[in-house]
DNA sequence: TTTGACCTGCATGTTACACATAGGTTTTAT
DNA sequence: ATAAAACCTATGTGTAACATGCAGGTCAAA
């Protein structure tokens, strides 16, 4: 099969099927009439495996090492389980990081609502960000 | 002040800085004699502004509309305010795509325990992400 | 046979900087 | 005074995972 029915059989765009191909994760062989990529159901199943590794959290480039060591015909479970174990930590960070956004986000909303839009006067830009300015102390990004 | 001052006071790196001030986010004069970029408490405040701007989850081109609004005499604060209440939600899918991504992994963890590390043998490249497939159904990302 | 859908490779854009390069300047230590 | 450390400049590249656009070749249906 051809780049799109591919494609349509692991629900992404032809795109990522080109992207994957350039980068090695999934094999094709050609067509030596026209030069297309031909694809077969082990270019399905690779494929199927790089979208849940992706869903998992992994990077191309760290799916890219599992194939690797999968090639070299080493198990790559134990890397992969190493993997998701540091994963999950920084995804709990991930989480509280939005999540204290949100909070001030909801904050500033809240305490706009009882403010006046405000012309910029050469000192402030928006009263709104100024504002919230002055009762939060600046975080780390 | 020059670029790692003003950096060291709004606890940013020298590099952000420059990237601001190519950005035109913050402004600058120039020392003749050597062509460095000269900083005032005005830049130190816009500077403050753009964090806390982004801090708030606006991106660097929200933020320089923000400053055309304001520049051109009107109040950025209704267009702050829109632009804030439609990333809360989308905040709030984000935190949850992330939460059900962490109970993902944490399900495959637990599952993973219980499992062998399979040598790879032509079909299966790391059993515990292939197994884990077969329980789930593609989400979309 | 023409038209629309599909394919190719290659280049560029996206975000917010970080880092490297090559070279000029200023400050500090000897 | 001089040399080394620390700072500055502009420019270009790298990052993640594709999306989009271009120029041009191919294929299927009307």
């Amino acid at each position: 099969m051809r780049v799109s029915e591919l494609a349509k059989k692991a629900n992404v765009t032809p795109e990522t099927v080109r992207h994957y191909t350039r980068l090695g994760l999934i094999h094709a062989k050609r067509d030596s009439n026209n030069g297309y990529h031909l694809y077969d159901s082990v270019s399905l199943q690779r494929l199927h495996f790089v979208r849940q590794s992706s869903d998992l959290g992994f990077s191309l480039k760290q799916i890219e090492e599992i194939f690797q060591q999968s090639d070299s015909g080493d198990s790559p479970c134990p890397m992969v389980r190493d993997l998701l174990q540091k994963k999950v930590p920084e995804t709990k960070l991930k989480i509280a990081a939005l999540q204290a956004h949100l909070v001030k986000m909801e904050e500033a909303l809240a305490a706009w609502n009882e403010m006046p839009d405000g012309t910029p006067d050469g000192h402030s830009i928006c009263c709104l960000i100024e504002d919230w300015e002055t009762q939060h102390s600046t975080e780390s990004r």
